[in-house]
DNA sequence: ATTCAAACTTATCATTTGTCAAGTGGTTTG
DNA sequence: CAAACCACTTGACAAATGATAAGTTTGAAT
């Protein structure tokens, strides 16, 4: 986890990284279990070490698909997490999953602490954010086939550990509609 | 300027806010003008003090918008600032517009200064997180129709300062649909 | 191994949206 | 002032997608 962070936020100094570590709680969930439900304060940054979950809002009764995450990830409900609000997400494990558990409050303070670990917080950030726009354009820009063979080409990974179901609300279609789609893709 | 920033990260120290505020440039430009063309590399960071601009790139020669800001905002070319890639957006004034411009590695330097300052960085890129990630939403689950009236409600001040051609894009619909979507809404 | 539930597919039909083409109104420019 | 341009609208038709319902396959649990 320490190198996957220093990959992207640059190199951390043990002093500052030991601070960091002091403060992550290991944690273990089975596939099906839901870390975060709808409507609670998320208080937590996962850090996921092993496994696969995926992030999901209720739109109408139906589940429409955020994120997938697989490891090694770490992430949040940054709103939910910075403000007082409640979150609208869920977040369940599609696999048997290892993380490591951070405390949003706890992760403030560590920001006073050291320069490293706010930099921590704002490369991951800033990652996440170029990740969101460029899911964003993928709706601008392609339709539906083209984005199902977007995911396909650029994260087959989700192809393989996740349902196509969650594939289908998360690339804006219904499964039926990703279903016919995959059809007319094979007969060409 | 120093009032929004601080609204957004916090309290800022006058030593670390002066250490900022000698790094920036004031910057005008007229209507129409172009200030970040397609295939350059963002250098920039645009504190935005006066007038409207407007994100976009170019899809099979036509245009389509990303992002709308007025003042006051902070705004960049994130993946491009951050890396050696060429933006594929461009940035343009709808109004007459005045700016305070920060180089991207002068900035970069700054991070090393001053936690303040890193601080800035980080909580900026934390809201326009979020506020992408809304957008997103959006399209997952609003229609057309719903996307519009989610934007006349929510963010007016866009359908004043800015074009419809303009904001069909942005709602990824073509401008012709948008159009129709108005006059169904009218008659309703 | 059998059973059951859920995921996935298929079909039909209605609705939404895109494409292409043309028309209107306002603004700019020579 | 006239001409040209651009934003916006409208219309007709084609293509894409959603909704509903039913059938098939897969995988998990007993």
């Amino acid at each position: 986890m320490r190198k996957y962070i220093e990959n992207i936020a640059g190199p951390i100094p043990d002093k500052d990284w030991n601070l960091y570590e002091e403060n992550l709680t290991v944690k273990k969930a089975k596939k099906g279990e839901i870390i975060l439900p709808i409507n609670k304060k998320c208080t937590t940054i996962w850090h996921l070490t092993k496994g696969a979950v995926r992030k999901f809002e209720i739109d109408n009764g139906v589940e429409k698909t955020t994120h997938f995450y697989t490891e090694p990830k770490v992430f949040t409900v940054l709103d939910s997490a910075l403000t007082d609000k409640l979150s609208d997400l869920s977040i369940i494990c599609e696999e048997d999953c290892e993380f490591l558990e951070l405390d949003i409050k706890k992760l403030q303070f560590l920001y006073q602490q050291s320069i490293y670990i706010e930099r921590i917080g704002r490369r991951m950030v800033e990652e996440e954010f170029i990740e969101e726009f460029s899911i964003r354009r993928m709706f601008l820009k392609l339709s539906a086939t083209q984005r199902y063979e977007y995911m396909e080409k650029q994260h087959s990974e989700i192809m393989q550990r996740f349902q196509l179901k969650d594939l289908a609300t998360f690339i804006g279609v219904t499964p039926e509609t990703l279903s016919r789609l995959r059809k007319v893709r094979l007969s060409v």
